[in-house]
DNA sequence: CCCCCCCC
């Protein structure tokens, strides 16, 4: 059961494409592919390729040319040839049907006639020096006894984890040769053992690792299979410089992130037209992050904000507007679509890739001028994809009931407002807002930023309760917000506060139940004046 | 065997 991987492209005309069962992992195509003198069948799509069957652009007659492909040859000769890229010429439609007279092909003659004098291309021999690497792309649970070489694209940090199922550790790291990725975990020994030995950017042979069926939920690598290290698990360093690929990226136009749905892992590639300073923030389960946001464009004219965490937020240079690329960026739908890169992207500023250079050619001719529409529109009312309730949906559906926060937009009209409290002192450093401690003395106490002020800066919390069809709702309006409420600025409402003490005072003198006939002679004589 | 992806 060997494998020769091949680079060389061909036209081939679709005989007939047939769904088979994948038991229980995803279905597969067979394909019989003619090339005009030969008809073979068996191909098959790689499950990366499904879509393409599923929506009929690979169908009978259609005419493509097969850019990627990886050959298995079974023990008995046959061949199975996995098709890795493939791109249709000229759709079934416009063909009018099969061209030519071919015959089925002489699979083990053929073999021996087409491959058996000239060397199967070019996978390097293992550091053993007794067998060759095979593509990534070829890997299997089915078969334990093979050696990849790979270039390591992304490496987490060590995790640990303690659930009902145990605790341990772990890393992760994926890997990228000229036919696939993969991406590789490592627990406990395997962590020990190999965790320091990996860097990002190097070339390993990596050999016996455990295969299964990978959760697509929480990446952007394009494999069905994801590797476990084992106990059996080898890896060296390839020394010698090499050609295998820096990254693999699946670029999507940043317009087309409009149709794409919330929490979609993918990976975009942009020119960083503005960028913002790095800010610190507490998450809701009390820790402490950096965060920047970027805005990124390409040829689409559509800009998209992506948010970077941590270290990347940190150490991101947006100086000079780079080309920013993210392998495995997550898809958010807040104000409309926006971006995030966490734990699991790689971010690349200029890479040396023929999309960046595309993209920067086309940005200093014509995209520096365009103003570009950005698919992330903060001040979000009105936009596409905004999450509209109504007050009683937002209570059935349990909206902020989880970890996270809910985000919607409701039609409501404001039957409350509780001004009494609504201006509080707050720390005047730059986005701090804390409210600070009168020390009665002149001076003003903030916890947050653990200082004293002489001054401090008027702010609003405004606690008000909205009605719509269906229900109420008390809300809370911080700065903004409340002052679009009160039609006033926090500083002005401040400065009434301090200065204009006066306060018309309205006291009950009595109370008593209506004397109806009184009040209504009263009414009467209104009346009859009217009357006049 | 993990799967945390944060903020508005």
């Amino acid at each position: 059961n060997i494998q020769y991987p091949t680079n060389f492209t061909s036209v081939l005309m679709i005989l007939n494409i047939r769904k088979i069962d994948g038991g229980s992992g995803p279905s597969r195509f067979r394909v019989m592919m003619s090339d005009g003198r030969h008809t073979l069948s068996s191909f098959m799509l790689s499950t990366q390729l499904n879509c393409m069957a599923e929506e009929n652009i690979l169908a009978q007659n259609c005419i493509c040319v097969l850019k990627r492909h990886v050959t298995n040859v079974l023990k008995d000769g046959r061949r199975v040839v996995i098709i890795l890229e493939i791109e249709v010429v000229k759709p079934a439609g416009e063909v009018g049907g099969k061209l030519g007279d071919p015959v089925p092909y002489n699979e083990v003659k053929g073999f021996n006639r087409d491959f058996g004098k000239k060397p199967p291309l070019s996978m390097p021999t293992t550091p053993g020096g007794s067998s060759k690497a095979v593509p990534i792309a070829s890997l299997n649970p089915y078969q334990s006894k093979w050696t990849i070489r790979a270039r390591v694209t992304n490496k987490s940090g060590i995790r640990t984890w303690s659930n009902s199922r145990g605790d341990g550790k772990l890393f992760s790291m994926e890997l990228v040769d000229e036919s696939g990725e993969i991406r590789v975990t490592g627990f406990n020994q395997e962590v020990d053992k190999f965790f320091s030995l990996i860097e990002v950017g190097k070339v390993y042979y990596l050999s016996k690792a455990s295969l299964k069926i990978a959760n697509k939920q929480y990446t952007s690598v394009k494999n069905d299979y994801e590797m476990t290290l084992n106990g059996e698990s080898t890896i060296l360093p390839c020394e010698e410089s090499c050609d295998v690929p820096i990254m693999q990226c699946d670029f999507i136009s940043i317009g087309d992130l409009e149709s794409r749905d919330k929490d979609a892992i993918v990976d975009v590639i942009g020119v960083c037209k503005s960028v913002d300073e790095v800010t610190r923030l507490t998450t809701k389960s009390s820790r402490e992050v950096s965060k920047r946001s970027l805005s990124l464009m390409d040829m689409s004219g559509k800009l998209v904000t992506v948010t970077l965490w941590g270290e990347e937020a940190e150490k991101f240079d947006g100086s000079g507007q780079p080309i920013v690329a993210i392998k495995g960026a997550k898809l958010s739908d807040f104000g409309g679509r926006s971006l995030s890169a966490s734990f699991s992207s790689t971010i690349m500023v200029n890479p040396d890739i023929p999309e960046a250079y595309k993209l920067r050619g086309w940005f200093d001719k014509e995209g520096h001028a365009m103003e570009g529409q950005s698919l992330t529109e903060l001040r979000g009312s009105g936009g596409g994809s905004t999450n509209w309730k109504t007050l009683s949906d937002v209570k059935n559906e349990q909206l902020g009931h989880g970890n996270k926060a809910d985000y919607f937009t409701c039609i409501a009209t404001v039957v409350y407002l509780r001004k009494e409290y609504c201006l509080y002192k707050g720390c005047p450093s730059q986005d701090c807002n804390k409210k600070v401690i009168d020390q009665h003395n002149g001076t003003y106490r903030c916890e947050k930023c653990d200082k004293e002020f002489p001054n401090f800066q008027h702010r609003l919390i405004l606690s008000a309760n909205i009605a719509d069809h269906t229900d109420n709702q008390w809300v809370t309006c911080f700065q903004d917000s409340a002052e679009a409420i009160l039609g006033q600025n926090a500083a002005y409402l401040g400065q009434l506060q301090d200065s204009d003490e006066t306060k018309i005072k309205a006291t009950v003198m009595d109370l008593k139940p209506i004397d109806h006939k009184d009040y209504i002679k009263k009414l009467i004589v209104n009346i009859r004046k009217l009357a006049v």
